[in-house]
DNA sequence: TCGTTCTTGACGGATTCCATACGGCCGCGT
DNA sequence: ACGCGGCCGTATGGAATCCGTCAAGAACGA
């Protein structure tokens, strides 16, 4: 069953989202405002959040860009203002889409429905692997074994295991890890894979899941 | 270079946007009808369909109907019905975003962006070709088997089989591989193609799939 | 200030690429 | 039949590049 976590501060129009979700057999948490909204999606892992951007505490571009830094959960903006900046900063900072208010509850609900559709067709990258001896939660960011990451090394690892089995070029982790003006700077890879290998590989001289393919990139084989 | 495909009967409309999408850096394709809209679909593979609902020929959801037949491209809708019933219709049928006219051209932007953002995201799905007893997945960049090729290999092979069937000319293969100064260097095509060949074909003195066509350049044959 | 993390440099060793050489096959003219 | 040249396949050694690792300084936050 799909998740839905709406996050509005007017108790009336949460209470008629609720509803209407509810009666679509859909799971829904609610929160009144970022700070909780951001506790919840951190604790709940709903599938999608309907935000509404007139918070009373945090601007809900900076709620977009708190829930973007450690998911891709689709988003889906509700508004009163119906200026097109807003909804261009909305979008850009990572929503999925934008709705203005005053809208059609049919409409607000196919919308979610087109959104979520896009989102479970790719839904496949599992929230646990297993990589060797330990196993690597993507969604707690913590390893078994007392294993403790870095966040850059938490970057990287992230990018090799969403693709098991796929080569990551070395161009594509630099630009992601550290920004595409330093595509040339290959020496951070060597670095940190290092250090992920001294962390993670039973024998790090000798690597079995985090493997190297010379002139191209990495590898993460499970 | 993300491909669009503008689908719009009024060439007012269709020029404005073709420009900005230029302007951005996009690579544009127009069609004034949903019948030749559906063909250049079909042909040119866009990454992003933008599509006007009230066309002369086929009505605009059934433009959406038969795109979704055989691809996942993103749609988004322009309309200038706004009534919730055909945003509803359109979005259900497969479209992933509805903008109504008129609208803000930033704001149209924005929701391309947003669109598309999400759509590579996925786009993990593995290329595969059969070259005799192995699989090669293009992007993953893997084979079957335990085969492992080095950089120039891959270019190389990848040239000839994404041209199944197809003459690969040597002068073809050396500009694009080695830089067209390399015209003359034949060798090096006979060095890695052994080295393909003997990796990749089970006997590798008499290739079936890597075919040498003397005088002109190579086959790659499924 | 201390401890952690990130940057930067340097060097031996592994991998890949380049360059050359040699042998086989085929068509052609003598 | 023979030699010859053009074209292709294969082998091999050295050059160039790339990679793993250690170590130390810089930047950052508690």
């Amino acid at each position: 069953m799909t998740k839905i976590l709406v996050v509005d501060d007017e108790p009336q129009l949460l209470r008629a989202l609720r509803i209407n979700l509810v009666a679509r057999h859909y799971e829904v948490a609610v929160a009144g405002d970022g700070a909780s909204a951001l506790r919840q999606a951190a604790e709940w892992h709903p599938d999608l959040v309907v935000l509404d951007l007139g918070l009373p505490d945090i601007d809900g571009v900076d709620v977009i860009h708190g829930l973007r830094g450690w998911t891709q959960t689709p988003i889906v903006v509700l508004s009163g203002r119906s200026g097109s900046q807003d909804k261009i900063d909305a979008l850009d900072a990572g929503a999925d889409d934008f709705v203005t208010k005053p809208f059609s509850i049919e409409e607000f609900l196919a919308r979610i429905r087109a959104v979520s559709r896009r989102f479970t067709v790719q839904k496949t990258e599992p929230a646990r692997v297993q990589l060797g001896d330990h196993s690597v939660d993507l969604i707690g960011k913590t390893i078994s074994g007392g294993v403790r990451l870095t966040p850059t090394e938490w970057h990287m690892l992230e990018i090799l295991v969403r693709n098991p089995g796929n080569l990551i070029t070395q161009r594509h982790l630099l630009t992601e890890v550290w920004g595409s003006e330093y595509v040339k700077e290959t020496h951070y890879l060597r670095q940190y894979m290092t250090q992920l290998r001294k962390k993670l590989e039973r024998d790090p001289a000798h690597p079995v899941h985090l493997i190297t393919e010379p002139g191209m990139g990495y590898r993460f084989v499970p």
